[in-house]
DNA sequence: GCAAGGTC
């Protein structure tokens, strides 16, 4: 007699042979894959694992053609089956043919008994012998073999539940993502998917309506009366009874009235004992919570550790939504066990020193036990085991969880005292932890005192300050991965084992982001939510899960036949796309402006900055006919601005325009381009944008003097305009120096002219004796004066249809200039020659 | 190329 038993996984094979086999065991190959070969019970045995589902639905060739076929037309498809994993498919059927009883060993859950059908129905193309199912919901040896000692009939029902969910998912899935995205690339050019599911929507949709109430959050200022009493033991602080004063005149008022109060009265002194229990047993959602919140570990993650514990015997299976402990459940063993392990002694020593009290909460699905230790470990035992980093650290919380749970209560003493300062009342407390209980074991959760010094009733204590303080409300806190999961949970979105992969998904389209704990909703995420919410709601509500899997549910309670719930699915998911299709529009303009908006921001040579208009941004658009600033909300927005037409263009980005220009642009190496306004140096504020680089004081009024350079000429004039000029070196090239002269006060200029001589410091001040000094050693030959010179520059226009509002003159332009920029100056000047 | 569910 020969039997073989597929398992979910060839962990798990692995871990029932050496359990049935005694340690026995043969390792062998099947179609290059792992198998056990054994003998119990006289009988010869292989077990062989999957690897999860081998098989998996998709819609026929033809119909994966997205833009040859509309997505309507997939929901009145029936997809296929085929394998996805043929050494599977092929191993299978090589041990199934070797057969005499088949045996289907996945994990004992939904989709277990999916995954076994599989390998029925692969194997029932080979064979017809006797297919039964041995379920367990521990790889423990007393589990696993009470489940091989007696199996059961397949339960077809529950196999078909998983399979209306896949064809369900896929056709949803596949109509509403293709339908969004190919919708979406019809206005803005995009390779990203915008994917939907019934899954990772309702996901997304958590993330989107906190963010909502956080946008829409008015902030509102509030006064709180507090005071610092004193007492014989120490200070405290008290509040007064008003709490949080919204009316500020209020706040004002009371605080008059305790003005000068140098002492406050215990009116009245309260104790209060308060117990904390233990938490619960942990379920697959409790534990990836915690795991986030007390280890920083991603409920990825954590289940990926959970899942190798589990396979390495140390921990019980991770994917579970029962956290109550089974009637029979042998903690006494459990908890000896612990007590031979020195970093859990001390606490399962106080468990084993009266009867156990379990914590038990309220679910039980029938499924597996909470997530608790199957045997007590060493540190270095689990990281030696299980090559992941954390672990040590995920076994530890596991384990001292469920100590925690066998723990007493903590038990706290509350005290609140009453206080009267000049009649008003105020408030002051303090917890003081009594007994520890199970916070013993579990170090991860605060259990900081706040204490307050002995005081009597009747005492009068001093009071060492009174504060009126103005405080702002605060919007709620986004949302952390903890919170994400406790909603998914609480709504059912995904199974145990799945929802942190629909975080994954939303993250990975670029709908949501994760930093450290906290999710923030991104741009795309947000629209795309909106533009749902007012076209199909449902959608990114819970309530589409929750309809799906009300259907499955009753497929698997034998209600409902299989085709039946899948046509009661399918038009549901019909009218959906309906209502989508009906409001296409409204749905794709705002995710189109926000992909667009993306593509603008990072093409950065070409940003500009927000649009005035309609909120999208501002890039500068190169045409065949020319160049403009266009908004990329175009057609929708016509906001656009001309440019000049030649010349480089360079954002200068710590550039601000006073008269509210878009951005200032650097045009070729030349000048200053205010997006909206024109050239910066036509502009009278242009001063202010680009203030001079000054010299000294004018000698003649109270400004100040500053270098004016044009194509052919250079001298200094006055920032007040008096008329005042003065000369400069006519060649070489000037540099204006942060030394001042030490008789004048003038900074120092540094010449270098062409050739070899040598760099020179100098003060240039004919009215002072230093500047004399050097305009004397110099001779004549900088006598000469600038002349300002016109020339001309033309700008492009956009097209016909914009808005532009700046338009382009023929002006003068000053030319580069390499010490200051200072703005040209038009009318008379007189040149001082010294006296 | 699309979902969600397994597992690696």
């Amino acid at each position: 007699m020969t039997v073989v038993a597929f398992a979910e996984k060839n962990k798990a094979a692995a871990q029932i042979a050496s359990i049935l086999g005694d340690g026995e065991v043969d390792k062998i190959s099947v179609e290059g894959l792992p198998a056990y070969e054994f003998k119990w019970k006289g009988e010869e045995w292989f077990v062989m694992g999957l690897s999860g589902h081998i098989m998996s639905y998709d819609f026929p060739e033809k119909y994966n053609k997205w833009n040859e076929v509309d997505p309507g037309v997939l929901l009145g498809i029936y997809p296929e089956k085929f394998v996805t994993r043929a050494e599977y498919a092929a191993a299978v059927k090589n041990l199934a043919k070797r057969a005499d009883k088949i045996i289907l060993a996945c994990d004992y859950d939904r989709e277990g008994e999916n995954i076994g059908f599989e390998a029925k129905t692969l194997s029932e193309e080979v064979t017809n012998v006797p297919i039964s199912r041995a379920r367990f919901s521990a790889l423990s040896p007393k589990e696993v073999k009470k489940a091989f000692e007696n199996p059961v009939e397949p339960d077809y029902n529950m196999a078909m539940a998983a399979e209306a969910r896949q064809i369900l998912d896929l056709k949803m899935g596949a109509a509403f993502t293709r339908f969004v995205t190919l919708s979406v690339r019809e206005k803005a050019r995009t390779k990203d998917i915008l994917s939907i599911g019934p899954c990772q929507t309702p996901t997304c949709g958590f993330v989107y309506e906190r963010e909502k109430i956080i946008r829409a959050f008015e902030t509102k200022d509030f006064w709180k009366i507090t005071a610092i009493f004193v007492a014989k033991g120490g200070e405290f602080e008290g509040i007064h009874r008003a709490g949080n004063i919204y009316e500020k005149e209020k706040a004002v008022e009371i605080f008059k009235r305790l003005k000068g109060a140098k002492e406050g009265l215990v009116v009245k002194k309260t104790v209060k004992e308060a117990k904390t229990s233990p938490p619960n047993p942990l379920n697959t959602t409790e534990y990836l919570k915690r795991a986030s919140k007390f280890l920083g570990i991603s409920p990825e993650a954590a289940l990926e550790v959970a899942e190798q514990l589990y396979l390495a015997g140390f921990t019980s299976y991770p994917r579970t939504e029962t956290n109550k402990y089974a009637d029979d459940f042998d903690f006494k063993s459990l908890v000896f066990d612990f007590a031979r392990q020195t970093e859990y002694k001390p606490f399962a020593e106080s468990i084993l020193s009266a009867p156990i009290v379990p914590k038990n909460g309220e679910k039980d699905a029938h499924d597996h036990p909470p997530i608790h230790p199957i045997r007590a470990a060493a540190r270095r035992e689990i990281s030696a085991a299980v090559n992941i980093p954390q672990a040590a650290e995920a076994y530890d919380l596991i384990a001292r969880h469920f100590l925690a749970n066998l723990m007493p209560a903590a038990v706290f003493e509350k005290t609140h005292l009453q206080l009267h300062v000049k009649e008003e009342p105020f408030d002051s407390s303090g917890t003081v932890l009594k007994d520890a209980g199970w916070l013993e074991v579990y170090p991860f959760e605060n259990k900081k005192d706040k204490l307050l010094p002995f005081v009597e009733e009747k005492e009068k204590v001093d009071i060492k300050k009174l504060s009126n303080t103005k405080s702002k409300t605060s919007p709620p806190k986004k949302l952390t991965e903890a919170e994400l999961l406790t909603l998914m949970d609480k709504h059912g979105i995904g199974t145990k084992a799945t929802a942190p992969s629909h975080i994954e998904t939303n993250k990975k389209r670029g709908y949501f982001e994760t930093k450290g704990k906290t999710v923030s909703i991104l741009d795309t995420g947000f629209t795309l939510m909106e533009g749902l919410s007012l076209t199909v709601p449902i959608l990114i509500r819970p309530d589409i899960r929750s309809k799906i899997e009300a259907l499955i549910q009753e497929v698997e309670d034998g209600k409902k036949e299989f085709e039946a719930a899948l046509d009661e699915g399918t038009a549901l998911i019909k009218e959906m796309y309906a209502q989508l299709e009906a409001n296409k529009k409204e749905l794709t303009s705002s995710i189109a402006g926000t992909i667009k908006d993306e593509a603008a921001l990072e093409d950065k040579k070409n940003y500009i900055g927000t649009c005035k208009v309609c909120g999208h941004v501002l890039k500068i658009v190169q045409t065949d006919t020319g160049r403009f600033v266009g908004c990329s909300g175009y057609p929708d927005c016509r906001n656009s601005f001309p440019l000049p037409k030649t010349g480089a263009l360079n954002v200068l980005r710590s550039k601000e325009c006073k008269k509210e220009g878009a951005a200032v642009l650097k045009v070729g190496n030349k000048y200053n381009w205010a997006v909206g306004i024109g050239p910066c140096f036509k502009c009278d504020l242009e001063k202010e944008c680009y203030p001079p680089e000054t010299v000294g004081p004018c000698p003649e009024c109270d400004g100040s003097m500053f270098l004016i350079s044009f194509k052919d000429s250079r001298f200094l004039g006055c920032t007040k305009r008096c008329g005042y000029t003065h000369s400069v070196p006519k060649t070489g090239k000037l540099t204006l120096l942060d030394k001042t002269c030490g008789t004048c006060g003038w900074k120092l200029f540094r010449l270098k002219e062409e050739g070899d001589s040598p760099e020179e410091d100098f003060c240039v001040n004919r009215r002072c004796t230093e500047g004399i000094k050097y305009w004397r050693k110099t001779g004549p030959r900088n006598e000469s004066r600038g002349q300002a010179k016109a020339s001309g520059d033309s700008v492009s226009r956009p097209e016909a249809g914009s808005t532009a509002r700046s338009t382009a003159r023929s002006t003068a332009r000053p030319t580069p200039c390499k010490v200051s920029k200072g703005p040209s100056i038009t009318g008379e000047r007189k040149e001082d020659r010294g006296k």
